[in-house]
DNA sequence: TTCTGACGGATTGTATACAATGATGCAGTC
DNA sequence: GACTGCATCATTGTATACAATCCGTCAGAA
């Protein structure tokens, strides 16, 4: 577990400054705020029943994330991400979660092997009922378990912090049942190759996951 | 021009947390504090002769860059980067470079062009001199132009980062005359790819680049 | 001796006060 | 009517005060 995930279960979870982050955070990436909307540190205080103090700090760091945009001595503002930082986004990944297949297949344990075939085996079946909300959580929880895998705080890091930017995308082609039923059948191939530990082919299938995605991002016009 | 490097040149540099932000940064990259080391708010404060605040703010966004570990009503300690991620920062970075580079032959401008090819034919004075602070300077520059000429605001804030990370390590690395030359002249066939607008092998070699710079490390004993 | 628990100091978490800066509107001038 | 300059207000930047928490110490009992 790394640094950062650490801090999250942590001071992002129990302190003020972590609540009025991630509050912040979700309601610019669920499309909440508008794109350059201010973010005046009185009123979200008010809002969420804090002072200027923590929602300072929770703004500084999503500055930090490219989520927000600070303008010295004038104010915040929302940054979002534009339809073309999605499509950077997978192709980033599209590589990325090629690597951490195969970092995966040298450093993966039984127990998560396990649990990620677990998570696939419950996902067709939320796949079949066509149980949206829970295919998406089964999704981020294989992508999860890889970042762990791969053995990289680094690479892990990067990986979920993209894949949370990208959530609310997500949750709309994985609500469409033909795009789900494959993306579970690459997850269950992706899994094979590392259980085999043939890094090679792990690569290649997590490589062809995400274009495939992208491709169903553009087909559906979500971006670009 | 990205949020990155807009709020950098303003906040990070004209605000007393900016240059907090900064200091602190440094230091922990330049190894002047040690690794676990705590970080107490009031004594960096007196040390740079500011209050609390500001270093707050700086402690709370170095620890989402993952250079400091904070622990809830305890403390902020330095987590610094180990072996092991600098080496995982080079392999990522071996992925992206090539991928900057292919996307920089769709994007860059004449003038983007010609001032790479000026600080490279600058770069062989210094290598043939051994400057090796104006080397490792240029290094950075061409790197930054080509951050820049990729076209994608997520890429470069990226790669960017990473950069700097790793910039102690490249100190050494190119302070050695037979791996700044050859890192120079590896420079000067990318850029050759890019003029040519042959995305293919533009990706190919500056992928090429980043693995000889970890092959370079690993020669050196520099990390792993 | 070793364990337990309460106390006190140190440090962080949060709120708020004050200073500095930028935006807005209006009066006065051309 | 359009522009300039000042006054006012809103908001951010920084400092500081107070509360909450943690950690080490030390006394006392087993």
């Amino acid at each position: 577990m790394n640094n950062r995930t650490f801090s999250e279960e942590n001071a992002d979870k129990y302190s003020l400054r972590g609540m009025v982050f991630n509050k912040i955070r979700e309601d610019i990436l669920s499309g909440k705020y508008a794109v350059n909307e201010e973010l005046k540190e009185i009123s979200i205080g008010r809002d969420l029943g804090v002072s200027r103090t923590p929602v300072r700090e929770a703004l500084r760091q999503l500055e930090l994330e490219g989520l927000v945009k600070i303008i010295p001595n004038k104010g915040a503002y929302v940054a979002g991400i534009s339809n073309k930082d999605i499509h950077d986004i997978y192709t980033i990944r599209s590589y990325l979660e090629g690597l951490c297949a195969r970092w995966a297949c040298e450093n993966i344990t039984k127990e998560q092997l396990d649990e990620i075939e677990e998570v696939i085996y419950l996902s067709e079946f939320h796949v079949k009922k066509q149980h949206f909300e829970q295919i998406v959580e089964l999704d981020t929880r294989f992508h999860e378990l890889l970042y762990a895998a791969c053995g990289s705080k680094i690479l892990g890091h990067l990986l979920r912090d993209y894949h949370q930017y990208v959530h609310s995308i997500r949750k709309v082609t994985l609500s469409e049942p033909e795009r789900a039923r494959k993306s579970n059948a690459e997850h269950s191939a992706i899994l094979e190759a590392i259980r085999n530990r043939d890094g090679e082919k792990a690569e290649k299938l997590a490589h062809e996951h995400i274009i495939c995605a992208i491709d169903n991002i553009i087909l559906h016009n979500l971006a670009q």
